[in-house]
DNA sequence: GAGTGGTCTAGACCACCTT
DNA sequence: AGGTGGTCTAGACCACTCA
């Protein structure tokens, strides 16, 4: 046996991958047991294969599901997530989990550029974004209240740029992407509905207007199979 | 027993890697079973939690380690891997494993915008770069022999933009990068001294000229927990 | 050659999801 | 209520690394 059984395995419910289609749910752990002749140990040491590779994912505590393919995404482009996922033929949705004014964080309060220990609160939203049903992100965004006051008024599912450019007359301008893999916590994970520990994708975002100001910092924190970051540079 | 066992195992394992270095070798899986009184298998549960989050690595057969902190990478630079890690503090290596002049592959070819089926060669490297004596990314360079002949007389473990550019004067001015999480083949993970399966982030950069042609595609896969990405984009 | 990590087995119990 | 995935145990053997 010079490739690992577990690997076989893998091969063995890749294979019938194509058969079930998007979305559908794999057989149990133990009828894949049971087809494979393996311990139980070892087809879910296939599974996590599986989804290391994104081909794969689970619905915690219940089942594994075949991955739809991933959204491509560009953090640099203000299209905004509803444009983009509609654009490729998929159907977006954006739910606000929480939106209130808040303490900044010392994370928060030095990327706006506040003032250290100055106290200052800021605008704090939580939003769980979906792709065909299919919860993949979860972000935090941060807004300095004195660019955008009664920012909470405004309907928050929609675009947060467009309500900065319109209702503020603030255009971004420059923004910087930072991105990383990183593990689910289990705030994270329970708001998409994943295990805790499960791989993700870290991108924050911070955006500057015209006048150099930081006037919203992102925290987005994907399912990692469930987004391709492109972008394209043009140097002067 | 709210919180999985495996998890408070986690939690102290977590809390010695300060004690040890950066770098330094984590006690055998069969000490830290003593240690916690867990089963082997729980114990390396909480291992490949912290592999995940970034926070140790193993190198095949050999250990757990501490991870180093995570190279700060623009792909939309050119300054360079030397120069990028060199200014980080930290020591940065190239080795090139194979260049050859080769038949190009579909997606090569499609990269660099051949004619379907012309049945047109490129010349390719493969190349293992390290920091600090840690192999952290394998990457494929793909070259348009018509646009530099000779390619492979020069010493390929320099930069390679700058040959480009000082010896067949071609600038890059445009660069479309994509990124996502992915999974190390064996052969990938066999030059990383990694496990197959493990997770890495793959990068793929195509780089133009200002004629608009595609003068090299460069496929790299990165340890997930060696690199974080950081771009800024300035809006004209 | 001793000890390591990698693989694998064959069970078990529980909390939770689904029906 | 039944079945699921999540967790956990207590072993075992092997290929390989390292001293």
């Amino acid at each position: 046996m010079s490739t690992p059984h577990y690997l076989s395995v893998r091969d063995e419910i890749a294979r019938r991958l194509g058969a079930l289609g998007i979305g559908a749910k794999l057989p149990s752990e133990r009828e894949l047991q049971a087809v494979s002749g393996a311990a139980r140990g070892t087809v879910r040491e296939a599974l996590f294969q599986l989804e290391t590779e994104g081909l794969i994912y689970r619905r915690d505590r219940s089942g594994w599901y075949v991955c739809p393919p991933p959204i491509v995404y560009d953090p640099t482009q203000w299209a905004g997530f509803m444009a983009y996922v509609a654009d490729q033929g998929r159907t977006p949705s954006t739910e606000t989990l929480s939106a209130e004014r808040a303490p900044a964080s010392p994370v928060v309060a030095q990327a706006l550029g506040f003032e250290a220990d100055g106290g200052r609160s800021v605008y704090a939203l939580r939003r769980r974004r979906a792709v065909d049903g299919r919860a993949v992100l979860v972000e935090d965004i941060h807004v300095d209240p004195l660019i955008a006051p009664d920012l909470l008024t405004f309907s928050l599912n929609d675009s947060l740029t467009r309500i900065l450019r319109e209702a503020y007359g603030v255009s971004i301008v420059r923004t910087r992407v930072d991105m990383q893999p990183c593990a689910l916590t289990s705030v994270e994970a329970a708001v998409l509905a994943a295990k805790p520990g499960a791989p993700g994708l870290l991108i924050v975002r911070t955006s500057f207007d015209a006048l150099g100001r930081a006037v919203e910092y992102d925290r987005e924190v994907w399912r990692h199979d469930a987004v391709r970051l492109q972008i394209d540079i043009s140097r002067v």
